[in-house]
DNA sequence: AATGACTAGTGAAACAGTTCACGAGCGCCT
DNA sequence: AGGCGCTCGTGAACTGTTTCACTAGTCATT
């Protein structure tokens, strides 16, 4: 039984867990049903305290001398990232990425179904992709209610951004990933994660440049 | 002229300066020359003190009672961040995140050319994906000698991700950006980045959530 | 029952990043 | 020239995160 009620968990714990969580499924699926922390490190590219400290927040689920139940654990880690219901996402924007993104089975089979696609091009709408529909921009309330989508996935390109996210807030959207490279304003009731391609490369850009300058001034 | 070379720059600040430099540059083309702490805070989301604390690592490059040149800042940002020769980058991988990811103008724009793609699939090899052949995994070695790339992008199926990280290091590319929802070891020479997108909705599900949580008690 | 090998849980120390608040320089206006 | 308003630069406090090192519990073996 889960008995402890989690309370808060550090933000950098939560960003870890999924990974924990992926690691755990692997080790089950195999058949392994006991853990240690150390092996979870590992898996998860992360050392043994970080893991021990991380689930710790979650509640006192190890067995010291032995590990972790491996089903145990996914169990309660599921609960704390609110998996159990399949949470249904709405992407906008059928272009190149937002395709993609539609087609990509990871986000399904970690319980986040496409469940509605809109896009803003009349020629695109009413195409099928990834078995999903195109609407329309102008139907996103009617969407958004029909599915009950709480999720919406913003893959358009940087200048409507923050229109489309005012109008996802709007048709009652929660929680918005935001691939556009904009900074989007939203109200703090609102979840904001961004996903930031060109910065990405900017920052490994960054190491392999100062790498060629420490070389220099070293070799 | 640039007198301080940069010594070192946090990890958090590296994160934040693509995002200043995609404002700057919006500033300079709308012909603005000026900008203070407080406005490029505005734009690029976060507080002024941050931004000025980021900068100062840089060096002194503002003005006392004025605030910053716009110009000479993108020039600066753009030197530590190694701008000015285009990187050009390998995208391994021509499934859907592939080719999304190949078409994305963000990166050619942002000094990051996609310069080639490779698949294993000998069905895929030969297309043309954004101007550019589809070569075959097995010619790897090759691909990256003729274009010069130093950083591949990883859009293939986890299970295969460690083996292509391998294979491209072993290639000469030094930085990886890995869309695998996998987590790969490399040796510490290397770079490495990861975008993981099925983590990304995870983490916005459990502030989902947890409000709902938090609502139930309250309420 | 006692010993030894192993492993979780956790305060405390160390580190990194953020925010605060104030001093110092610049430009404009009188 | 002097004063005023603006804004950068930065030590210092603070917050969040990671790592360390130790305690306590479990199992297996003798």
């Amino acid at each position: 039984m889960a008995l402890t009620p989690p309370a808060t968990v550090p933000e950098a714990t939560v960003a870890r867990l999924p990974i924990y969580l992926r690691g755990l499924v692997e080790l089950a699926d195999d058949g392994t049903t006991t853990v240690s922390s150390s092996e979870l490190a590992e898996l998860a590219g992360v050392n043994a305290a970080k893991v021990r400290k991380d689930l710790s927040y979650l509640g006192s689920y190890g067995t010291r001398g032995v590990g972790y139940d491996v089903d145990f654990l996914v169990q309660q880690i599921g609960l704390v990232l609110g998996d159990g219901d399949p949470t249904p996402v709405l992407v906008v924007g059928a272009g190149n990425l937002g395709r993609a993104l539609s087609r990509y089975d990871g986000f399904a089979s970690g319980g986040f179904p496409v469940a509605a696609i809109v896009d803003a091009d009349p020629l695109v709408v009413g195409k099928r992709i990834a078995g999903v529909t195109v609407r329309a921009m102008d139907d996103l309330p009617a969407v958004v209610a029909e599915t009950g989508c709480g999720v919406g996935i913003i893959a358009i390109p940087a200048a409507d951004a923050q229109d489309v996210a005012d109008r996802l807030i709007a048709a009652g959207i929660r929680s918005i990933l935001n691939f556009a490279p904009a900074v989007l304003s939203v109200p703090d009731t609102v979840n904001l994660r961004k996903v930031d391609l060109a910065t990405e490369l900017h920052i490994l850009g960054y190491h392999e440049h100062r790498r060629d300058l420490t070389v220099r001034e070293v070799g």
